[in-house]
DNA sequence: CTTGACCTTCCCATGATGGGAAGCCCTATC
DNA sequence: GATAGGGCTTCCCATCATGGGAAGGTCAAG
C-alpha cells in the first residue's frame, strides 16, 4: 500500500501521515526501492486509531499516550481512563469559557438596535465606558488597516 | 506613557502591542528621543477596546473590523450586530462539538473500569473494534516515541 | 561608574495542518 | 520510444496569537 493508498484507507492526509512519522508519533514506514513508503493493514489500524483520537479532540501528544497504552497489553485501565478524564474537564472548562462569551454577546445583542443607527450597546460595552475612540486626544482613527491581516491571504 | 505602562494600564503585553502596531491593528506609536513609544490615553482606550474583544472571543480580524466600526461615527448598528451575531454562531458550533466529543468520552469513561486490569472499552473505541495493534502482521509497537513532541520542549 | 530595569529590533517556537515547488518514478497512450 | 499525467519524495512557507530570549541602547538610582 502506497502512502495515498493507505491515507484513503485511514482517513488521514498523506501530509500528516509524513507529519507523524517525522515526529515519531509512527514509526517510519518501510520503503520500497523507489523510496515509497509502504504500508500494511495494521499501520492503516493505527493511522485509524490516531484519527478517532483526534476526532475526539485528544492532542497529539496525549494521543501518543493512548497509543503507547493501547500497545501495551499490561497497561492498567485506569491509566487510559485518566486521560480520557483529564480531556474531558479540559472540554468542559473551555465550553464554559465559550457559553460565556455567547452569553455575554447574547445579551448585547439583545440590546442593540441592529438598525441604520449608530448606537450599539456591543461597542460601549468593548470601550468600556461609553466614550468613543478619540475623544481625548488622539488623531482620531486608531486603526490604519490590517494589511497584513486582511490582505496577505492567498 | 512607555509601552510597559500602557500595559499595565490596558492589560495587553508590550508584546503584543508591538504586534498589533506591526499588523496594522494599531497606529504606530509616536517616538520619543530615545525610539522609545509614547502613549496617551486614547491608545490606551484602544487596546483595552482590543482586549475586550478578544476576550470575548473575537479574531484579531473581526476586532479590526469592529475596531473601524467603533471610530466610524455614521456607523450603522447593524453591522456590528451581524459581526456579533456571526460569532456567537461560529461560537456554538465549537461548543456543540466539543459538547459531542464530551458525550462520547463520558460514556466510554463510564464504562471504563479504570482498574489495574488492561481491558479498556476507550482504547477499544479508539481502535475501531477491539482487536489490538500488532495483531496482523506489523512488529508491535508502532509508537516508537514522539522525541520531538515530549523532548524538545524548553 | 555600576547596576538594574526598562526599551529597541530580530529570530525562533508553539500545534496541527495545508499549499506548493522541484524533482524522481511508473504507467498508459500515441 | 517519447510524452503526458499522476503519484511519490523532500523542502520551505503559511496559518493564528502569543511568548521566549538574545543583543544592544537608554535611563535613573545608588
Amino acid at each position: 500500500m502506497n502512502i495515498g493508498e493507505a491515507s484513503a484507507a485511514s482517513g488521514v492526509s498523506a501530509k500528516m501521515i509524513r507529519y507523524y512519522e517525522e515526529i515519531g508519533l509512527v514509526r517510519p514506514a518501510a520503503r520500497t526501492g523507489n523510496n515509497y513508503r509502504v504500508y500494511g493493514e495494521a499501520e492503516v489500524h493505527v493511522l485509524r486509531f490516531i484519527k478517532r483520537a483526534r476526532s475526539l479532540g485528544f492532542s497529539l501528544e496525549e494521543t501518543e499516550t493512548l497509543l503507547k497504552l493501547w500497545q501495551d497489553k499490561s497497561r492498567e485501565s485506569s491509566a487510559v481512563k485518566d486521560v480520557a478524564t483529564a480531556h474531558i474537564a479540559d472540554l468542559e472548562r473551555r465550553i464554559a469559557e465559550m457559553q460565556g462569551m455567547v452569553k455575554t454577546l447574547k445579551h448585547l445583542a439583545h440590546c442593540c438596535g441592529g438598525n441604520h443607527r449608530p448606537d450599539c450597546p456591543i461597542l460601549d460595552d468593548l470601550a468600556g465606558d461609553g466614550s468613543a475612540p478619540g475623544d481625548s486626544s488622539a488623531p482620531g482613527d486608531s486603526a490604519a488597516g490590517l494589511s497584513r491581516i486582511s490582505a496577505d491571504r492567498h
